[in-house]
Formats: C-alpha cells, sequence, structure tokens
DNA sequence: TGTTATT
C-alpha cells in the first residue's frame, strides 16, 4: 500500500505542489483519491497541511546542518509545512535529529520512499532516516521488541524471522555508538494483530546461537515504561536503590521497619522449628565460632561507635535468636557479647548487623508501618576493582536479599547478586558481592571464605576481572 | 565469575 501510494504520489508531485495545499486532501477521500485527483483551483498563499499529513522524523543529520541547510534537501518532494531540528533541552545542542512535516501527505510519502536510508550525509557513517515519527504511530500496539537475538543477526535477518506474520513497517537492530548490535530489536507491523501473531509464533520458540536464552517477542515497552525505565536506572546510580543501606536516610523508618518484619519473620518461623536462610545460617555460624575458638574479636571488621558499646561482635553473630537453632547446645553468644544489650550492638556504619537484634521487634511488630516508598529493584552495580566477591558454594535458598545480609556487616553492599537458572527459578549457589571499598571487601575474604554451612564451605573471592580468562 | 538489551 504504501509503495502503490508512493509511485502515485511521485507521478502527482509535480503538479500537487503547484496546485493544492492541502484541501484535495482532505481526510474523507485520502483513502482512495490519493495522488489521483487533487482537486486542482485552491491555491492559498497561508502554510495549511493536509489533515493526514504525516510528522516525519529525520535522522542521521549531522550536527553542522541546521533547518536552512536542510530545507533545500527536502523541498523538492513538497511544500514543506514544518521542520525543526531537534536540541538539547538544556545545552541547546544539535542532537542530530529533525521533524519533518509537509504540507501534503504525498510529500512526505514521497521523500521517504526517496530517501530512507538510501543515501548518507556527509561525515555520517549510518544512512539518512525519514520515516513517520513515533508520535504518528499513535499507540505502540504495532510494535515489538525482541530480544536474546544473535549479535551478528542484521535488520534483513530479523525481517525474514518476522515477515510470514504481517507487513514490517520497521525493522532496527539496536546497536551501541560502536555499531555492535545489542542482540535486540524493535519490529513494527502495520496492526496490531500481526504483532500478536507474531508473538504467538516467536516468543520462546527457538534459541539463537551464541544467546543465553531464547527468543524473547513482546510489545515494545509504552512511553510510560520507558520513563519509569529511566527512573530506576538513574534512581540506581543515585545509590537510592538499598534501603537498608541508608538506615539514617530518608528511607530510615521504612528501611527499620523491614528489620523488624524480617526479625518477626524470623521469630515466628524459629518457633515454629523451620529454619529460613538466614537462620540456617547464623546457627552455621555459631558452630564455626564455637569450633574455631573465635570470640568475636578477632576478625571483626568494624568498630563500636562508642566507647562503651561492648566490643564488636563478630559480623554474622546472632545473639537474641531465640533458639532452637543452637546447634549441639550450642547457644550462640561469645562471651562478651553474652548477656549484653543486644540493640547496642551498633556498629561503625551505622547498621545494626542483623535484625533479630531489636529487642523492639518482639511483641510489638504489629505496629502500623509507614507507608512505604515505592521499593526500587536494586539493579547489579560492580564496585571498583578489588571491591567485588565472588561467592560460591552458597546455601540453595540464598537469595540476593540473604547474601546482602550475609555480608552487610562488612561494609556497605552495593550490590548483591544470586545467580538464578532461569528456566528452573533455582539457585545456582554462586553469586557477587560489591562493596564501595577494597578494604571491606578483604574483611569478607578473611571472615567469610571457607565459612561452613550445612555440609558446604564458602568460598569467597575477589571477582575474576573481565580480562582475566583462567580460572584461579 | 554480573545473565535480559527498550531508538
Amino acid at each position: 500500500m504504501y509503495i502503490k501510494m508512493a509511485t502515485l504520489a511521485n507521478g502527482q508531485a509535480d503538479n500537487a505542489s503547484l496546485s493544492t495545499n492541502g484541501l484535495g486532501g482532505s481526510p474523507g477521500s485520502a483513502g482512495h483519491m490519493n495522488g489521483l485527483s487533487h482537486s486542482p483551483g485552491n491555491p492559498s498563499t497561508i502554510p495549511m497541511k493536509d489533515h493526514d499529513a504525516i510528522k516525519l522524523f529525520i535522522g542521521q543529520i549531522p550536527r553542522n546542518l541546521d533547518e536552512k541547510d536542510l530545507k533545500p534537501l527536502f523541498e523538492e518532494f513538497g511544500k514543506i509545512y514544518e521542520l525543526t531540528v531537534l536540541k538539547d533541552r538544556f545545552t541547546g545542542m544539535h542532537k542530530g535529529c529533525a521533524f519533518l512535516t509537509y504540507c501534503e501527505r504525498e510529500s512526505a510519502l514521497k521523500a521517504q520512499s526517496a530517501l530512507h536510508e538510501q543515501k548518507t550525509l556527509p561525515g555520517m557513517n549510518r544512512p539518512i532516516q525519514v520515516k513517520p515519527a513515533d508520535s504518528e504511530s499513535r499507540g505502540e500496539d504495532r510494535k515489538l521488541f525482541v530480544g536474546m537475538l544473535n549479535k551478528q543477526q542484521s535488520e534483513d535477518d530479523v525481517r525474514r524471522l518476522f515477515e510470514a506474520f504481517g507487513n514490517i513497517e520497521e525493522c532496527t537492530i539496536l546497536r551501541g555508538p560502536d555499531g555492535n548490535s545489542k542482540g535486540c530489536a524493535f519490529v513494527k507491523y502495520s496492526s496490531h494483530a500481526e504483532a500478536q501473531a507474531a508473538i504467538n509464533a516467536l516468543h520462546g520458540s527457538q534459541t539463537m546461537p551464541g544467546a543465553s536464552s531464547s527468543l524473547v517477542v513482546k510489545f515494545a515497552d509504552t512511553d510510560k515504561e520507558r520513563t519509569m525505565r529511566r527512573m530506576q536506572q538513574m534512581a540506581g546510580q543515585m545509590g537510592m536503590f538499598n534501603p537498608m543501606a541508608i538506615p539514617f536516610g530518608a528511607y530510615g523508618a521504612y528501611a527499620q521497619a523491614l528489620m523488624q518484619q524480617q526479625a518477626a519473620l524470623m521469630a515466628s518461623v524459629a518457633q515454629g522449628g523451620y529454619l529460613n536462610p538466614m537462620a540456617a545460617f547464623a546457627a552455621a555460624q555459631m558452630q564455626q565460632m564455637a569450633a574455631l575458638n573465635m570470640n568475636g574479636l578477632a576478625a571483626a571488621p568494624m568498630t563500636p561507635t562508642s566507647g562503651n558499646t561492648p566490643p564488636g561482635i563478630t559480623a554474622p553473630a546472632v545473639p537474641s535468636i531465640p533458639s532452637p537453632i543452637g546447634v549441639n547446645g550450642f547457644t550462640g553468644l561469645p562471651p562478651q557479647a553474652n548477656g549484653q544489650p543486644a540493640a547496642e550492638a551498633v556498629f561503625a556504619n551505622g547498621i545494626h548487623p542483623y535484625p533479630a537484634a531489636y529487642p523492639a521487634a518482639y511483641g510489638q511488630i504489629s505496629q502500623a508501618f509507614p507507608q512505604p516508598p515505592p521499593m526500587i529493584p536494586q539493579q547489579q552495580r560492580e564496585g571498583p576493582e578489588g571491591c567485588n566477591l565472588f561467592i560460591y558454594h552458597l546455601p540453595q535458598e540464598f537469595g540476593d536479599a540473604e547474601l546482602m545480609q550475609m555480608f552487610l556487616p562488612f561494609g556497605n553492599v552495593i550490590s548483591s547478586k544470586v545467580f538464578v537458572d532461569r528456566a528452573t527459578n533455582q539457585s545456582k549457589c554462586f553469586g557477587f558481592v560489591s562493596f564501595d571499598n577494597p578494604a571491606s571487601a578483604q574483611t569478607a575474604i578473611q571472615a567469610m571464605n571457607g565459612f561452613q554451612i550445612g555440609m558446604k564451605r564458602l568460598k569467597v573471592q575477589l571477582k575474576r576481572p573481565k580480562d582475566a580468562n583462567r580460572p584461579y
């Protein structure tokens, strides 16, 4: 349809551009009259555009070209109603693209077919883009996001994969600045039904060579979703991702509520005889401490905040978990900590290492929680070199949160990630923890490497840098 | 040994 219309429009272009100003292309007649019977004799000096005019997006424009430079290039396809180079809102910097509206729909179609991907402007390494602006598509319900592509696959490859399900209006591989595929693409069909058919047939249908999971085919993010995504990324960069790490910040009350909640959970679970992962861990920790005759001081990574605070309880000690978790009758407390008010075990980083250390948690947990701020999912973040740990032989039950809990006592954990098998959702029993400084990482290694949990001993090492290929 | 990426 597009091609046919464009062809017809081409034939009419001279005539049309001379004789009409949009009146011939009124909505009612546009469907079948396009290009065939522009009624002549309605000239106007006021710039007017067709009601069905198309706003075009023009991409890959050299940044040294402004509106007046671009005008001649596009004018040859028809009378221009509006041409605006996109500029950065704050810096005013040329963004390398523009919006262009012709007075007539036909001019836009003609320009698109003549120019889109057809030539490359000086200084650009990719061809010019001329296509209807996203704002024109009205609802992104025909556009698909395609993920888990092979990075070698081209636009044509993707087209071939999708063409059986409908008319593809647009197909774009997402690429980084270097031009390398990001392994995903957008495919836009003429209709929602076509897009849906492609999803039904292709999503999960195959796994591309080199991809870590099967093909993803879904509707592309809406503007709103895209905005949300951006906000999340920003929040992550600003370090707002983890309420536990900022107990005295804006979310202090919420963090504390979380801790109380968790403490309550642990208490009730312990009473029920089932050990949640943290309780199990705590039990194992105590057992180990007993075996090594640690008194909680030797490896203490952090110092008390004040002189009258009891000397550092070694990180993972959990003084006040109610105690069916004791192993072999060992109830848990190093001598120095035994009998001390647990709530005073505040560490240098301001974090109570374990929520169970809050006496307040027992008995008055049911008070209303403050309105929680929206929980922003933690994004994986690598710390600087020397701050990232690789941890192997984690208990099967450990998730990101438990992993973080386990390492929080050694410093500021900026990220924790347990790898999960995508098919089964089972932990692969290894993960990463990142601190914001190397000393915390070293302390954590000293304290936790070889640490026994159940039948296994944790392996805690610096994460292998990306370039180093050899295993340990 | 940081997996999935949204013009």
